[in-house]
DNA sequence: TAATCTATGTGAATTTATTCACATTTCCTA
DNA sequence: TAGGAAATGTGAATAAATTCACATAGATTA
């Protein structure tokens, strides 16, 4: 079930929180509905507020460049917005939607107030934010030492893995255009397709529009280093 | 004068404490010298303790991999290991002297029990992870999304920056390899040998042993889309 | 249902960066 | 100060990915 204390226990930021303090942070939580295709906030915007998908998916991008760059494709119990509550900047990314999209929002003034009386809180965001940061080393070093190949076969098991977290073996669509991939991936649409050839090739993917179905989450696996 | 406290007004994280407060935490802090090619701790290593940084610089790789990865090469005022003071996990990368470095050392335990009576550190603190985050976001899309001479440009003009923070626009000397240039920006030194010449070719630079001079920093800026 | 739009599939030419193979230069030290 | 190690400089061959130019397929709607 749904429920605002399950979306929570989801998320790395509030997981290891009490029962209790979860149950506070819920009653300070909104609700909000979006559209497909709707922006929740543009790049420059002023931020005060963190988002919760209950339902839906958000695209964080950066359409200001010329190549239109997707930093992260979210989805059902995972969060955005969550750096506005811990520094004073102007959003760094526009978020729109990608289907009709449920959210939960969680003021920066509630959220602090909130901390003010939970260390335990306070030290658990210190503990997920380290996580993050370690994370993104990771990232940037496969980004930059990784071909595409080994990119591409990545990112497809980690969206395997985001939409079928039971880690089900068996044959998964993965719902995202090839075009989108490219742009997650930092390449062309063309260069994108003939990666897929590859593994279409090889039966380790079927390809339509709009959708991959991974059909050997295995060989996938091997061919990431 | 590099005393212990005027080290810590230089550090971001620390630098917005109260005298009364810097005083404190200056009484916690250790010395420790390391020699050029020392290592102050290897990935895999358990963390418990957060180094600044008084004179020299410290180089932060992942050396396990086949390439040799630079995340960052730290100078005088800057800190590391502080992710260590955040979680619990092993050190995520080794951190090696480039050249004879005194280091001050702020153990785990001495840094939480000073947190837990300064909520406004904790929150310069979350403030200070969440920029690391933005401008994480930032780098990984650059390196995603920029050619090898826009991205040498814009480390060279960064490099510029952070040892010359007066921004003097007159010549300016970066001490490091075209080898440590490609390790960071995920290039073959080759490379990055081809590319400075074309910089050097239109004035723009002059190259030396272990040495870049910077002779037009506003050429770089262009070059950096 | 025909027209239209969006997404995918593919080959050829081109660009970008790497790898390889040496020559040269600079620094350090025995 | 002679010899070796480390860093730089460069050309040629190769590999990886992009761009361009269409063809085809699937969805949407007028």
């Amino acid at each position: 079930m749904l429920t605002p204390i399950n979306i929570l226990k989801k998320i790395p930021l509030f997981s290891s929180l009490s029962e209790s303090d979860q149950q506070n942070l819920t009653s300070l939580l909104r609700r909000k509905l979006l559209g497909k295709g709707e922006h929740l906030f543009r790049q420059g915007d002023e931020g005060t507020a963190l988002y919760i998908i209950v339902q839906g998916r958000i695209k964080i991008s950066l359409s200001k460049r010329a190549d239109n760059v997707t930093l992260a494709i979210l989805g059902q119990g995972e969060f955005l917005g969550e750096m506005a509550l811990l520094d004073e900047l102007p959003r760094s990314a526009d978020a729109i939607a990608l289907e009709e999209t449920q959210l939960y929002i969680l003021n920066r003034k509630d959220f602090l107030s909130f901390l003010a009386g939970n260390t335990h809180t306070v030290y658990a965001i210190l503990n997920s934010l380290s996580r993050r940061l370690r994370r993104m080393d990771d990232q940037l070093a496969e980004m930059c030492f990784l071909n595409l190949s080994a990119r591409l076969a990545k990112q497809l098991v980690e969206l395997a893995e985001t939409q079928n977290p039971g880690g089900d073996p068996k044959a998964c669509d993965l719902n995202i255009s090839q075009q989108e991939l490219g742009n997650i991936l930092g390449a062309s649409r063309e260069s994108i397709n003939k990666e897929l050839k590859i593994l279409r090739d090889k039966g380790v993917v079927e390809t339509s529009r709009n959708s991959i179905r991974i059909l050997d989450l295995e060989a996938l696996r091997k061919r990431m280093p």
